[in-house]
DNA sequence: GCCATTTCCTTAACATGTTAATTGTTGCGA
DNA sequence: TCGCAACAATTAACATGTTAAGGAAATGGC
């Protein structure tokens, strides 16, 4: 027998889709003045949870392709945000550091971000948050399940 | 007192990233051979699922900005996909129609496509996999809550 | 009928996603 | 040490995401 596609409204890549986009709506909104987009903020956030890193790592963390990162270390670079140096024991790693500025865009919205996290948890009640981050990451290729 | 982002690791946005990754890699590569993208595909199993229709709901229902689907309709049609037609009532509007070879290409994979979501509902569970849909639904900006 | 507004769609500009090719370095085994 | 595979990063090419502006057609109030 046939099998059968599930209707796009119960397709979990469109589900997925939508839910990012809702997710993002009120983020974007708050980077909206800031004039760096949502890949950079999480670039941002990365650095500053964890400090001076490597380009792959940092590529990692953030979820972004190495093509996508190497354009956007260069934009935050080019706003000072970042700076980028050499590794001298091995001359084809770069560091990336967020800089003084790039910390204070973190930190003059940190309260702003929070408040939008928990709103997302209002909406959906603490138990069902967490649980819905457990679902997602089972999906993560990245964490072996 | 001062609120504190979550870690990134427990980050909705990059979880949701992170889940999207995941559930389209064995899609991409579904799609690999077909030369046509992931939202391509999506074009076509919405208008396969729903029949013709104008470029307003068929954005809204593939989950597309409408600049993208202005791009994807004219790449489609010149891949012998989709036609367009202008609606003689409304000249503003156009109708967009899965041609037989755009029907050829979602018949052809149905069950493979089939397959995948089999198998993500095995990585879940089948009772997880509809709570996911379904807290994923409540995060959907279009879907009122 | 006239005009401002709204609606549907397109185009533009820039950033990112995605895959592949390329460059410069390092490390390793013959 | 030579040669080559492996690695880090960049660049390229094309498609999409995102916001804004623009154009053409319909609509509603007057």
């Amino acid at each position: 027998m046939t099998k059968t596609l599930p209707t796009t409204s119960r397709s979990l890549p469109i589900a997925l889709i939508r839910a990012r986009e809702g997710v993002m709506l009120p983020i974007r909104d708050m980077l909206s003045e800031t004039g760096i987009t949502e890949q950079q903020w999480r670039v941002l956030r990365v650095l500053s949870e964890f400090g001076q890193m490597d380009a792959k790592t940092l590529a990692d963390r953030s979820s972004l392709l190495f093509p996508s990162l190497t354009r956007i270390a260069a934009t935050l670079r080019d706003k000072g945000f970042v700076t980028q140096t050499r590794d001298d024991k091995d001359k084809r790693r770069q560091f990336i550091k967020i800089t003084a500025a790039g910390q204070k865009i973190i930190d003059d919205r940190a309260d702003r971000a929070a408040e939008i996290v928990k709103g997302f948890k209002a909406t959906l009640g603490d138990e069902k948050y967490e649980t819905l981050l457990d679902l997602l990451g089972m999906l993560d290729p990245g964490a072996q399940k």
